[in-house]
Formats: C-alpha cells, sequence, structure tokens
RNA sequence: GCCUCAGUAGCUCAGCCGGUUAGAGCGGCGGACUGUUAAUCCGUAGGUCGUAGGUUCGAGCCCUACCUGAGGCGCCA
C-alpha cells in the first residue's frame, strides 16, 4: 500500500493494518459496522475488506457522543495503535478523542448488521457499497479496469477513445438508442411524411454506441495496435442476468493480426486480468469465495459450483483455453450424451448458431474450462469477418466461460475490398453509410482482427456474483434506471 | 418479447383443508454491560397480507387483470 500525499490528516485503515504501526499516534475516520459491549468499535473506511478495532473507555467520553456511535454512523477516531488483548486481531487503536462525523439514525436506515439480499441491497444502491460484499465487488472492479489499461499498455497499445454518439446505425448489433433534440411533441416531417432528421442537432438521425469497432479499425490502420475501453448502450429488451442496458466494453483491433494471433491475444488478456485481482485483491477474493460457500451450503450438491471461488480462477490462469472449430463443436454435441438422449431443447444442426444449452455443455461438461469456438458459418455472423478458404465459414472466434457465456466475441475482419462490400450486399448493409470503411481497403488496408470483451461479465466471473446488475454501481436494465 | 415462480412487520420467512384477535427470528426503540468478534441479557413497539376487482355466510389462502422482483429462453458482450 502507498503512502498517499492526499491523506487529509488521517491514515488509511488498508494501511493501518498493512503496517501495523504499533506504538504511535494516528487518526482514521470511516463508518461504524459494529459496536459491541459499549466498548468495541468495528470501523471500516472502504480501503480495504479490513475492519480495524477502536477501543473506547466509554465512561472517559461524553454520554451523548456514545450514544451516537450506531452501525454505519460515520466517526473520526485517535489514538495509539496497541496489540490487541482479545482474539480475533492482531491490532487496535485505543482511542483517545472520538469526533462523530456524520450521525446515523437506524430507525429510518434500511441496512442492518446481518446477511440481506442483493435483490434487497440492489433498491438500495446508494447504501450498497458499505456492505463487505459490494465493498469487494467495486475494489475489484477498480482493479480490473486498471489492469486492463495496464495490460495494453504494457503490449504497445494505444487506448482510443470512440465515440459515443454515433451516426452509423449499419453494425447490426442490436436495437439503438436514438439521441435527438427535436421535441417530440412536434417533429419536423419532410414532405413526403417521414420525420425529417436533417433537422436534427447534428443534421442526421444519431444514436449512443453499441460498438466502438468500426471506428477501432481506422486506429489500428494507422496506430498498428489499438483498444477501446468505454460505455455501450443496446436498446434490447434483455432481462437476463447476464445483459445491461449500458454496459462498458473492451475492443482491441490489431493489424497484422490474424484469427490465431487474435486467439492467442484475447486468452492471454484474460488470464491477465484474472492473475491481477488474485495478486492485488486476493482477500476481498477471499471474502466473496467465503460468501458463496455459505450460499451454497443449502443448496443440494448437484447445484453447488464444481469449484471455489479462488479454485475457479486459478483453475482458468494455470490451463489453456479449449480451442475447436464450430464444425467440430457441432460434432461433438450430436455425440454427447444429452443430444443422443433427446435432453436439449434446441437441435444441433452444422448452420445453426448454438444455443445457451450448448455452449453450457461444452464449457461446462465436455471440457470444464474456457472454450474457444471459431470460423462459424457466414450466415449467423457479421458482414465485417473475413471469409475463409471454403468460402462457407468467416474467421469469427467466441470466448465461452463457465455461468455466464459469452464473454469474447471477435474475427479477423474482411480486409479485401470486393469480398466486403459482397458480404455487405448479401447483409443488406447499405454500402453509403460505410463509405469511409470500405475506403480503408481501398487505400492501404492490411489484414487485421480485434475483439470485443463485456467488462461486466468478466467482472461477474472474477467475483462470482450471479447477476451482473451487482457488478456495475448504477444498472440500466429494461424498466429500470433509479440512481 | 415469451415462459415459470414469488410478493405477509424494516429484513428473512412461517401461516394447515377457506373459519375467531395474522406469528417467529433478526433489526428498531428503552435499559444493563470495560475484552467483545453478526457480543450478550431484560423490556417494548411495529401489519391496508403488492394493487384493483370477483367468488363465498366468511379470503392472507380460491379466480381474473395489473404492478414489482427473481429465474429460464431469445438477442448478445
Amino acid at each position: 500500500m502507498n503512502k498517499c500525499l492526499f491523506m487529509a490528516q488521517r491514515i488509511e485503515i488498508a494501511q493501518v493494518l498493512s503496517q501495523s504501526p504499533i506504538g504511535q499516534t494516528i487518526t482514521v475516520k470511516g463508518w461504524v459496522r459494529a459496536f459491541r459491549n459499549n466498548r468495541f468499535i468495528a470501523l471500516n473506511d472502504g480501503s480495504g475488506p479490513g475492519n480495524l478495532q477502536v477501543v473506547i473507555e466509554a465512561d472517559q467520553l461524553d454520554e451523548e457522543l456514545v450514544k451516537k456511535i450506531k452501525y454505519h454512523a460515520c466517526l473520526s477516531a485517535t489514538g495509539v495503535l496497541s496489540a490487541s488483548q482479545g482474539a480475533g486481531q492482531d491490532i487496535e487503536l485505543l482511542a483517545q478523542e472520538i469526533d462523530i462525523l456524520g450521525e446515523n439514525n437506524l430507525d429510518e436506515y434500511p441496512l442492518q448488521p446481518k446477511r440481506q439480499t442483493v435483490e434487497f441491497l440492489r433498491q438500495k444502491a446508494h447504501f450498497r457499497m458499505r456492505t463487505n460484499t459490494f465493498g469487494a465487488v467495486f475494489r475489484i472492479r477498480h482493479s480490473v479496469a486498471f489492469a486492463v489499461h495496464k495490460f495494453y499498455n504494457d503490449n504497445g497499445f494505444f487506448y482510443l477513445h470512440t465515440p459515443i454518439i454515433t451516426g452509423s446505425d449499419a453494425e447490426g448489433a442490436g436495437e439503438m438508442f436514438r439521441v435527438t433534440t427535436l421535441d417530440p411533441e412536434n417533429l419536423p416531417r419532410t414532405e413526403a411524411g417521414p420525420i425529417d432528421w436533417s433537422a436534427d442537432f447534428f443534421g442526421r438521425a444519431t444514436n449512443l454506441t453499441v460498438s466502438g469497432q468500426l471506428q477501432a479499425e481506422i486506429g489500428a490502420l494507422a496506430l498498428g495496435k489499438v483498444y477501446t475501453f468505454g460505455p455501450t448502450f443496446r436498446a434490447e429488451y434483455s432481462n437476463t442476468p447476464r445483459h445491461l442496458a449500458e454496459f462498458w466494453m473492451i475492443e482491441p483491433e490489431m493489424a497484422f493480426y490474424d484469427i490465431h494471433d487474435n486467439m492467442d491475444l484475447a486468452e492471454a488478456f484474460c488470464k491477465y486480468l484474472i492473475q491481477y485481482v488474485i495478486d492485488h485483491n486476493y482477500a476481498d477474493l477471499e471474502a466473496l469465495d467465503q460468501r458463496l460457500q455459505e450460499e451454497e451450503k443449502n443448496l443440494p450438491k448437484e447445484k453447488r459450483r464444481p469449484m471455489g471461488l479462488i479454485e475457479q480462477l486459478r483453475f482458468v490462469t494455470d490451463n489453456p483455453f479449449e480451442r475447436i472449430t464450430y464444425t467440430d463443436a457441432v460434432q461433438l454435441l450430436q455425440q454427447s450424451k444429452p443430444y443422443k438422449k433427446g435432453q436439449f431443447e434446441f437441435p444441433v444442426d452444422w448452420g445453426r448458431d448454438l444455443q445457451a444449452e450448448h455452449e453450457r455443455y461444452l464449457v461446462e461438461k465436455e471440457f470444464q474450462k474456457p472454450v474457444i469456438v471459431r470460423n462459424y458459418p457466414k450466415e449467423i455472423k457479421a458482414f465485417y469477418m473475413r471469409l475463409n478458404e471454403d468460402q462457407k465459414t468467416v474467421a469469427a472466434m467466441d470466448v465461452l466461460f463457465p455461468g455466464i457465456g459469452e464473454v469474447i466475441g471477435g474475427s479477423q475482419r474482411e480486409e479485401r475490398y470486393d469480398q466486403l462490400l459482397e458480404r455487405m450486399h448479401e447483409a443488406h448493409v447499405p454500402e453509403e453509410d460505410l463509405w469511409w470503411y470500405l475506403e480503408l481497403r481501398k487505400f492501404g488496408g492490411a489484414p487485421h482482427s480485434g475483439f470485443g470483451l463485456g467488462f461486466e461479465r468478466m467482472v461477474q466471473f472474477i467475483t462470482g456474483m450471479s447477476n451482473i446488475r451487482d457488478v456495475i454501481a448504477f444498472p440500466r436494465t429494461p424498466g429500470s434506471a433509479d440512481f
């Protein structure tokens, strides 16, 4: 833990616990997690999962002040750090001075010092970060975000900010949110009747981005290796524990990378993020691991996770991802037990997309580790993916993780002008909208690849949180945009 | 968007076959407590049973619609 220069006359509890400056007089500030026996305060300031025990002499403090030491009240404590006489902790602060910084009214405060459901806490998003679980989740989320930048910076990538408002709606990545300043009560019309978007702010119809990929390709074909990391918006009515209307996505794009280079990068990237959290947030992981184990105690064995959280993370970093082609995956599925027993709800045929149940079988039963499926039929994939020599498949790849499914989708891009144009026509993508995308191929194009990683899905996997709404501070989902 | 399940005190839940005044634990409030670890002990308050209709002598319980939440599916990251 580095010393912070901007400490506002206090020392952070994470630093106290890691350095144990016994004998020194220090000031800590934080929120009360428990007040026991009129004497012991468990104080947490969010700097880490650990609490500092603050010991008071109640008869030496003002009675009114002691009454204000309540659950989740905020206070400042100054005293001498000492070895603890109690069994539960090594050190404690013998307080000489206590200042209440923010009182709490427990009569109306919704949180309680006990296990509360994530569904309840989600409705109290302004308080939930004060709990052990969400504190751990959001410290880890920060670490993953930081590790993203560190990984790419250390590997020679340039961070490219792609636009959040975009005029292109030709990407086919889902329904978009319209951005407009027009008055919905009084929309300008052309003489023929439709809405006149040329009268809108940008002189054209605009939307929130569903992907920065097409713009990232511009960067890759000039800077070599770039990545984007920003918010992404999908106006899909997706009501699942794995979807958000507003989420964060990381999209690296690399010149001269083929599909295999792309898969190598994707695997190394996933492993790096996980390893970074193991190295920097181990105590938070332990807390989440323990929470999951307690939660699963009451479940029947077959519903429990096959591994503990940390065990599973290590398993992913220590083993190569399985790599198979779509064609092999279909064969494997057709030879599988659930297929033969008719246990799959959806058919498995070459040319159909793999369903969630099929992906789960591959990842959780067949291989029991992350799987990268590549070379999908061109009909079920996007127009910009590179056509393979068989003329039937494209150089697409999906990285599938246990529990959360697809965490990465990517491809080698079609760099051949004529091929791309043909695919655009087949997919009914208007070429006049993407004239610049086509020109990239016309003027000094290059083979290149890239992928998109769903940031929250990765955080979900690393923290073990089962609902994606619990790994983003303020989730946006259909019908819900509170806070 | 489709399907399934749930909604009873602040939270988590029980409530039999439709039958008197709806219960528990935790939390809150009042008090005790100087070595506690989700502290403990004593006392106490707290409910329009999601909403609106309906069936019935009688509805927390049955029926219909709606709202909210969760899970599954589709779409995907």
